[in-house]
DNA sequence: CATGGGATGTTATACTATAACATTATTTTT
DNA sequence: AAAAATAATGTTATAGTATAACATCCCATG
């Protein structure tokens, strides 16, 4: 959350008291979270509140690097890197819905090259793999035993 | 659509008319064509058509390989190269709006590796690069000078 | 020609996101 | 400190995306 205010003071942005709550909310779970269910949250605490309260300040804290969106589940995870600009693959468990965030150069730079090969500039990565996580494949395997 | 036709047949599905009609809506632009487009031609040609219409007959042609779907865009794209079961990355052109569709096996087979490394257990892939298509380029290029 | 399962029709509703404009708060300038 | 400018948030309305649940139709097969 330091990181955070430091990050927006250094771009001549306001980290505010809603921008730090939403950021708080992301970051409660490791399971991604939906715009609506933060929503839900701010109304409870807070009264005023309404759909693009929540998507401008996730908007805001995308911008920053502080939050990624999961484009395949509609949902949002707070960075695991912030600050350092770069781009993230994110590893979806269908069992336990954790999402865990991978930032692997090699990876980024292979994609990079291969569009490059093919005239395509490049603005942006969006990486995401379905799967089961390590934790989940282990719980399984000792249930079947 | 032949290729469609006996891809549906070996499988032991049914190529219906509907379903041809709506794979035809979804190759006749290079574009990615979104659910409510289709919905609103079936309409014209059709009289009956709803939402699940369309949504049910997409996650056919999907689960047959082809259809893909963009998930950045919510928006569908014909598979270039159906019958053969691949993970495809796509590139997405922000000027013109089209989508060409990659099939590189080292790209697929390094994530797969990178994703394995973690422990974790790959079951699709979702690879989509936003930026500027080669002609895009090339058309600003030409007018700048 | 019955019948059973797959495909489609139908109605309703849930979920995701943005447009447009009003108000409030903070910073900057005077 | 007051005024002006800018950024942030509130508010209302609506657009866009997707699925649940149940009814009906169609057609391959026995």
């Amino acid at each position: 959350m330091e990181m955070a205010r430091r990050l927006c003071d250094a771009s001549g942005q306001r980290f505010t008291r809603l921008r730090q709550r939403v950021l708080e909310l992301v970051w409660r779970s490791h399971e991604p979270v939906k715009a609506y269910d933060i929503l839900d949250e701010l109304r409870d605490e807070h009264g005023a509140a309404a759909p693009p309260t929540v998507y401008r300040v996730l908007d805001f804290l995308r911008a920053q690097g502080l939050v990624h969106k999961i484009e395949s589940l509609n949902a949002y995870v707070g960075c695991g890197d912030p600050g350092d600009s770069h781009s993230s693959q994110f590893l979806i468990c269908r069992d336990c819905a954790r999402v865990a965030e991978m930032d692997d150069p090699e990876l980024c730079a292979l994609l990079q090259k291969k569009a490059v090969e093919l005239g395509f500039e490049v603005h942006g990565q969006i990486i995401e793999v379905n799967g089961r996580c390590h934790e989940c494949r282990r719980r399984q395997k000792g249930e079947t035993q």
